[in-house]
DNA sequence: GCTTGACTTGGAGTCGGCTCCAAGAGCTAT
DNA sequence: ATAGCTCTTGGAGCCGACTCCAAGTCAAGC
């Protein structure tokens, strides 16, 4: 499979995969006769972990450590353990405080629903209150 | 309350603050006689939420629209509840997302404990399978 | 009245993460 | 064999979001 398949297969743009493949983000993927990239299944299980991995917010710094880590072999598997330990303790602190974020908007939403419906039955609303911040 | 203290109060660097300001992403702050920022509660509100919007990945973008139609007053409370309303659920889905890969992490550490234990026990461990991507 | 320290400003610099570009090579169809 | 397409490379450019800097002001303490 040839970059602008893969490219679409995963939403990800091909320079965005030759830059992952320069940076190491992801193993380098091997050439044909005529230089030209073909991605094996393998190639793509990296390619679509990556994009996974990014789209919750993973560094390219630490995802470049884990694959440098796979590339040295099973003698890694407990630092590798250890890296994804550590991402998936921030992720989930994250999450958490983006949900606590959206129960904040769910508030403020219903607020300003209170005071729309208000000023919809009087037609003289004033008094933007605390709705701001 | 001057900045220092509003910096240390919302874990937020003083540039980061006057940063803010600048471009409006918080209400500007009225200066003393000296020229030096006084904070009112209401500034701090400001601050504290943009903190929070901010730091759930919210565009600075925005969160200066947002500033700007509480600025215009109440004739834009329609317009800002839309805009907060897409937002939530634009954070609804980056949050299912997340969770999604908070899911599989757990699943991917799960198999490195199983092969960890086993080369712990047969001393001969060999084979990283599909363990990376 | 001089130093110290927290503050001010506008502007430049940095960083992470892409995104675009120019020049060129290799297929395929006409 | 010429055009057209997709690909290649290395390097430059860009964007969002800060972060740092230089030069200067002001209040308080010695």
């Amino acid at each position: 499979m040839q970059i602008a398949e893969v490219s679409e297969k995963y939403k990800i743009s091909h320079d965005t995969l030759r830059y992952y493949e320069r940076i190491g983000l992801i193993p380098r993927v091997n050439r044909n006769r005529g230089g030209i990239r073909d991605f094996t299944e393998e190639d793509e299980r990296w390619v679509e972990f990556t994009v996974c991995m990014r789209g919750a917010g993973l560094s390219i710094e630490v995802l470049i450590e884990y694959v440098s880590l796979f590339q040295q072999g099973e003698k890694t598997n407990a630092a590798r353990k250890a890296l994804l330990v550590e991402q998936r303790s921030l992720l989930a602190a994250r999450i958490e405080d983006m949900k606590k974020t959206l129960e904040r908007l769910d508030y403020k939403i219903e607020r300003y629903d209170q005071v729309l419906l208000k000023k919809e039955r009087t037609m003289s609303g004033f008094n933007d209150g605390q709705l701001g911040g």
